[in-house]
DNA sequence: GTCTATACTCTGATAGAC
DNA sequence: GTCTATCAGAGTATAGAC
């Protein structure tokens, strides 16, 4: 639960920063990271064992601790590294800008983010799911009040008439709720539409034009 | 994986039909699928414990054992329960009747469920998650020519003019992420909008204001 | 830095008394 | 039908040689 103090850590998985680390060593804890993403994501917490990260990873079980401090240090390294790109999107939401192209461009930037990295998406998605017992002081202290602000500026841009009239923080779930579908439900849309279609095909269109519909004034 | 045979059956863990049980084994069976629901739907297969099942169910973990032959028929008698409602709202889908009310009234339904059985929509979405190793048949057997013949239905509707032009399959996908959002991604919406609120207010005018706009011919 | 061997805990499941 | 006691296996983590 509690976050421990930077100061006292020279241990090679607390990398703050400037603790110096070989190539090999970097290029060992990413093998880890990427293994683990793996195998969380399609496993949840509980289900992930050192045993076939260690495998997926190509390292030994005891030499995957030499780099971490165990399984739940592992956990939150992945975490932290997501959870700096995954509101990226919503930061980048220009309140300058012209407010259908922003919100389109919002949305095309996460649909992409499910293309691009449905391994991440699904590790965030079993989180929340299972109650966000680990991602809790991230969510009420970090994006509420990003989530809030975009909220204020699409409120604003509605009240102008610039979009249609729409409640702000619903057409932000309604955002997350569609695009991150196609990475954390694939496997159901692989089961209906077939393995050989792409689960992601026409998906972009259909969301434009969705989102177009909905959002003219 | 493999289905067993109904006819050698007579173990109290497979009532198919007609399995005379006394009341008491009626109750405890609930309790104990009541209790495994709220378990394996916060906690995910591998986090679930016999224990935890037991204590939460108010029974020792080998009474548990004598209802069931163990933690994975607990899981199937679980799956098997829900996916005959899971899917009753597209069943009901009318073809014959008023287009747009129709699916208006399936979004409202899907959103009642999220409303009613949270847990249940958790269940399936943690399961879809991991690649749907237990519900594979299901999807692809049950799920798909449902899915496939509804769509069909919409596509005609959208041919005839009487709603907008839109991809049938993506279109149910649509409604599938936005309205079971709402429960599989409760937690994230409770920390954002503040522990006070509901995490459903505003849903259902938020949806039906959406789906009109985007159906309208 | 990496490995083999191993300690220790948790968990699913069974035995057998009542 | 339900319980106490217990086993066997899996899983996290450590010791210590190399």
């Amino acid at each position: 639960m509690a976050v421990e103090a930077p100061s006292q850590s020279n241990a090679p998985d607390t990398p703050d920063g400037q603790t110096p680390q070989s190539r090999i060593q970097q290029r060992n804890r990413r093998r880890i990271l990427d293994a683990s993403l793996e195998v969380f994501s399609t496993h949840g917490y509980r289900g992930a064992t050192l045993d076939r990260i260690a495998r997926a990873a190509g390292l030994s079980k005891p030499n995957l601790l030499y780099y971490f401090e165990g399984k739940e240090a592992i956990h939150r390294a992945l975490l932290t590294d997501l959870l700096e790109t995954w509101i990226a999107p919503l930061r980048d939401l220009d309140p300058e800008g012209e407010p259908c192209a922003e919100l389109l461009g919002y949305v095309r930037r996460k649909l992409e983010m499910s293309r691009q990295y449905p391994r991440e998406s699904r590790l965030f998605a079993g989180e929340i799911l299972q109650g966000a017992p680990r991602m809790e002081r991230f969510l009420r202290e970090v994006l509420r009040p990003l989530v809030d602000d975009r909220a204020a500026v699409i409120r604003r841009w509605a009240d102008q008439g610039r979009i249609a009239p729409v409640d702000p923080h619903h057409l932000i779930f309604s955002i997350w709720a569609l695009t991150q579908h196609y990475a954390d439900f694939e496997a159901q849309i692989r089961m209906i539409r077939g393995d050989g279609v792409d689960p992601l095909e026409g998906a972009e269109a259909h969301l434009e034009q969705h989102f177009r519909r909905l959002l003219a004034p």
